[in-house]
DNA sequence: GCCACGTTTGCAAGCGTTTGCAACAGGCAA
DNA sequence: TTGCCTGTTGCAAACGCTTGCAAACGTGGC
């Protein structure tokens, strides 16, 4: 393996010079730089990260503290904060924190003490004594989501973003409107959509209606719990409702498919809204929220090189803007005739009824 | 920040044996043991990785090489990886490697040089002297995916999958069989993809059947593409298709979506098959290959786990079933009566005429 | 021709571990 | 009692870099 010191003999300079000089530091002569560059390069030279990081007390790693990446919220999110930190030059370190052991233990133990110069928390919300407890370990963190007076931070208007789609159905005409939920088995309430729900509500109440018991459901945010909590949703309600928002377009694909096996036609005789704009949302005709995952990721990521690097400390809440995709899978309701339960349409993938 | 030799003088004891202790090694008498486990409790000490990776000489981190995560797939296999990575106590590195500039830039610079100690290639091939190459730099290397005479390997059949496939829609009586390939833009011949054609193709060969030009075209695996690809199938077309192979789920959903715009039935005027099972799959009734990327990933992330742990050479071939899932999204073809040309239903997400 | 000054370089002390080797303590057989 | 062996421990040398400080080296102004 060569070492800085080879680098160093070759070039005839000392090792010191060689680590200035490859860093592009500005102490250095131009002819001098351009010799070791020639050294490095013919020797093949690479530096060792590990003794960089010991002698410059930093660890070049950044943490992206996330719920899991099964979900294609997560796997996109975590897709563009790599590609921002790898750029930057920093090596991201995943932390799963699944539900609520996962929360505790990553808040006693901070298993990411001398492994990360940052923490980028996306989506799970502590209190304020939390964040300081994490942010006493003196690395620099910015959440994704959550939003509080000691951290930055990045995110979506959750709140409004629900609203603007309870509007819609409801400018649609509709009024028994159900709400599949996402968030059994969660560890917390994460912010996000704890604010859908909120706004949610919000928005009902100002049009005058309600969400009684029956018309609501949780789900673990998998396609396959949707299904339950819809078929669950329909078992309960004497009429079924003629809208259905929910939390995610995955939860949305899961309660198509049921209400579609019922012989349900969507949108005709029940709308069904989504959350985020999945990639195939669009070809899957889907009304939706269309969260900026993109930006955000990178604004966020973005966000904590810049306060890791510069150790700048202000607080600042950057609120980037969703936009309400109407597609067709939202319709005027139709009156309320008895509904042809007919058997579903076999053979019809997602097919109409 | 406390460091071993902190410990090391609360214990009462030299930072060898605290780092002995600490670590589990043998030769440690248990009473000392456990008195340097109490210092270090006592001090909230935690080990600096960077100083333990300089002085070990290993990195304690292991490269993922895959061609972005964008994809399911890709996102999936990544998280399944880390997930066994980190219980094995090792940092995940991910390397994109996205088109030819970045292969060639990959297997020229070896930008994991004294960064990992093994090294999983997902689906990239590589020749057999780029192999070597890679794993003469000293690191461990498995493939998930290309098979190959100098590495060890774990993945699918990809060719008997494509050709379970393509038989199906034979039996239930398909001769216009057409095919949305994944490879455009893409860097190379994924193993994969590549494979899955030549089993295509002898299925085909095998029942008899051709595949005009006119009937294939390639995506770049997003939704968006596939659209387009298959516009232009059945804009080439004097008769459409009965059939669409495609190459991935996410690819199927595309094709479906213009199908039904153009006013063609799934399945009843044309059928559509796909490839993954993906999460949604399912819900939306796409027929298709199941391929377990849990077990492929989980398996080949071990893999090298114990490659690098153990130094074993063995070069073996690990190949898991797939397992053809027919849905609703494939049906005999129907009589060649001219197709009604309506207007997509609109208001119909993924809606059939 | 001298001095002060800015630029470039080298010296050497870390950074916090791991690990080969030697030392040491007891126990046991001779 | 002595010698040997096993099981524990400590010493100290790496590991390969970064960086504060001081020295060396011009340079231009006087």
């Amino acid at each position: 393996m060569v070492s800085i010191e080879d680098v160093a003999h070759r070039a005839g300079v000392s090792v010191a010079t060689v680590s200035r000089a490859l860093r592009g530091l500005p102490n250095v002569a131009t002819d001098t730089r351009l010799r070791v560059e020639a050294a490095a390069r013919d020797l093949d030279y690479v530096s060792s990260p590990s003794a960089a990081r010991l002698a410059a007390g930093r660890t070049g790693t950044l943490g992206l503290v996330l719920p899991g990446l099964g979900t294609w919220f997560g796997g996109r999110f975590m897709a563009y904060v790599h590609e921002v930190w790898s750029d930057a030059g920093f090596d991201p370190l995943l932390i799963v924190v699944d539900d609520h052991s996962d929360r505790d233990r990553f808040l006693r133990d901070l298993p990411f003490r001398k492994r990360v110069d940052g923490l980028l928390l996306l989506d799970i919300p502590f209190g304020d004594d939390e964040y300081e407890r994490l942010a006493g370990t003196g690395v620099g963190v910015v959440t994704a989501g959550p939003r509080s007076a000691v951290v930055p931070s990045v995110g979506i208007d959750d709140r409004s973003a629900a609203r603007s789609i309870v509007e819609h159905l409801v400018e649609l005409g509709h009024r028994d409107i159900a709400l599949l939920d996402g968030s059994i088995n969660q560890p917390f309430d994460y912010t996000g959509p704890n604010e859908r729900k909120i706004g949610v509500l919000e928005a009902l109440d100002a049009a005058g209606l309600d969400l009684p018991d029956e018309r609501r459901a949780e789900t673990d945010w998998t396609p396959g719990d949707a299904t339950v909590a819809m078929e669950r949703i329909l078992d309960r309600c004497d009429e079924p409702p003629t809208a259905v928002v929910c939390f995610s377009d995955e939860i949305a694909v899961g309660a198509i498919s049921v209400l579609r096996q019922r012989g349900y036609s969507v949108p005709r005789d029940v709308s069904v809204t989504g959350f985020d704009d999945h990639d195939l949302a669009r070809h899957l005709g889907l009304t939706t929220v269309h969260q900026p995952v993109a930006t955000v990721a990178a604004r966020a990521a973005d966000r904590l090189v810049q306060l890791v690097a510069t150790g700048e400390s202000e607080v600042r809440h950057e609120v980037l803007p969703t936009r309400l995709v109407v597609r067709e899978s939202t319709a005027p309701p139709r009156d309320r005739a008895p509904v042809a339960r007919a058997a579903a349409s076999v053979g019809e993938p997602g097919g109409a009824s």
